[in-house]
DNA sequence: CTGAAAGCGCTTACAG
DNA sequence: CTGAAAGCGCTTACAG
């Protein structure tokens, strides 16, 4: 069923049919009708290439997925509690917005192809770029030829340091500097003095604001920065295993420690359960994201709250807003987070 | 650039160009390295919409998750356990296998449409369905146009039974039915006589599935079905709940709780420690889906590990392998569950 | 081995 | 208000 065969049946020729479909003014109610009916009865359905390739959009945008980190388990990035919300309010958003989604997962550089080759092969209008280590000059190469961009989760001043061409662009980001000072001034209000803190990935842009706002928020309260409190726990679980067994190894621990994400807080919390140090006790923790498992361990987790699903959803308008030319061509939007207080801190005497 | 511009750059045709691309083997060596030097140099990539519409496949295939339960948390799809790792594996292995995926999700009946819409714009080669409560109808509809389809979980006796066209159809399953004998066995073996259940939905097929293969496992041993040992909890956190806390009122309690899946045993397990119920001492407690959430919590639970990377994997070389026509019209494959023991059932004497 | 031409199914100025 | 025609960028018999 082709829209010649349409405008056969309803009497009229492809140009009204499309006009129709296309909802242009200048077409009589009644052959709209006309029309329509026979669309109906048929379950007519134009074929996107051919819409497409006459000058329409695609209704579709990417979301790309970007995980390079070798340590990692690759292969389970959808199951991550960061990626998992996104990709659900990336597709429901979208969804409701009547855009389809193509997504795809980048695992090593090569794979960066495959975004570039999704533009250039008009699969998509626009796209959604989450993960770490986005590869700048990729960003370049697609800001360059005006393809619709939306980063979540990136660095301002490196995008405005290398110049890069703002058309079509914008940056979705989470107030993880204001979140993890809140949560440092949280402990300090209990009275914490002796603040650790687990390092993220230094090479990711939350990675470096969290620290950034641990050691000003100490200095602020003129609290010391002890070196061997600082742990470097690059997002993963193992590492911050390990790093935590040689902090209690080493005798002397903070009265409390800043994990940099749930994942390493629960490490954290495993290795001083196993070395029979007590949570809140004996240590507090506070860990970043506000994963499902923090809600869920013993003792309760407190946590940082990610802003994900306003992240999610407002890249999805941006993107199809840029599409449409109706945004500005630059923007930069931070969503705030939410320290949410459970049961793994405690108040010093 | 378009396929006439590489073809001027590089002294030939269009049709030489369009050759190269799609690697006919009647082009000379030489002429082929001339052409591909120059779509080297300008990173040509062919128009993905002017392929399809000339007749080439569009190289994507569609997953389409549905969750019509409107008790659940509809919003939350792919942060669901049996979802996320779904997503990943399908999104990985047609990636490597140079598809690209379209991802949607149904939340009610007229989101079927959509999946119709994909298939009719020929937005897609083929189509995955997963979730529950799959609409026969759809699945009629799709299969008589011959849509290469892939459904996982699914009765295939109800295919059958509705004579449904099923060429370019395959059906992938776990092995429910064995993986919940075997639980209930393994349950036997410990010395277990009084076993209750914990049902999922009965309008899908695995909650049949494993509902019938509890009782029937019972009988084989001569065990008597208690009614009010079976509790209806729909796959849902919460009816489960309410559910153990009703056992637990009327008094007298099973020496084991089969439930049908993980969300459920950790309801039930939280809804004992409320009341004081030891686990594995008072009651033992085994799962099914073995999700992450099920070797975190304490006692860490005995489940039945779902292969769930097998199907995703299976599914999508089935689709792809329909699309190719190089699979048999239909088939219908089921994986292995296993049986992963842990802390939560103990040996009775 | 290779090019000219038709065709895939739409949209959109253009002309009336 | 509406149709004939050109064009989007490919692929593929067809002819040579």
């Amino acid at each position: 069923m082709r829209s010649e065969d349409i405008a056969k049946l309803a009497g009229v020729s492809r140009s009204t049919v499309s006009r129709v479909i296309n909802n242009y003014p200048n077409v009589p109610e009644t052959t709209k009708a006309k029309v329509l009916r026979v669309i109906e009865q048929y379950q007519y359905e134009p074929n996107s290439f051919a819409r497409a390739l006459a000058g329409k959009r695609t209704d579709t945008i990417g979301l790309f997925a970007i995980s390079m980190n070798e340590k990692e388990n690759a292969t389970r990035i959808y199951q991550n509690s960061y990626f998992a919300p996104i990709v659900d309010l990336v597709v429901d958003t979208a969804n409701a917005r009547g855009f389809y989604v193509l997504i795809h997962t980048v695992y090593s550089p090569g794979d960066f192809q495959k975004i570039k080759q999704a533009f250039l092969q008009k699969r998509i209008d626009g796209g959604i770029l989450v993960g770490t280590q986005k590869d700048i000059e990729l960003v370049r190469e697609l800001v360059s030829q005006d393809a619709p961009l939306v980063l979540i989760d990136y660095d301002v001043s490196e995008v405005i340091a290398e110049r890069l061409n703002k058309n079509h662009l914008a940056i979705i980001n989470s107030m993880d500097y204001e979140g993890t000072a809140e949560a440092i001034e949280y402990l300090i209000s209990l009275g914490h003095q002796e603040i650790g803190i687990l390092k993220g990935r230094m090479s990711t842009f939350s990675g470096r604001e969290r620290y950034a706002a641990f050691e000003s928020t100490l200095l602020n309260h003129g609290l010391t920065l002890r070196q061997d409190y600082v742990l470097e726990g690059e997002f993963l679980k193992e590492t911050a295993y390990v790093e935590t067994e040689k902090l209690i190894k080493r005798g002397k621990l903070p009265t409390a420690l800043f994990c940099s994400n749930d994942d390493m807080a629960i490490a954290a919390m495993e290795a001083f359960a196993k070395h029979g140090i007590h949570i809140p006790n004996d240590i507090s923790i506070i860990g970043f994201d506000d994963t499902q498992l923090a809600s869920t361990i013993s003792p309760k987790l407190t946590s940082v709250r990610l802003p994900i699903d306003d992240m999610a959803k407002s890249a999805v308008e941006k993107v199809i807003g840029l599409c449409n030319n109706e945004e500005a061509s630059f923007s930069n939007v931070s969503f705030p987070t939410r320290l949410v207080i459970r049961d793994s801190c405690k108040l010093i005497v």
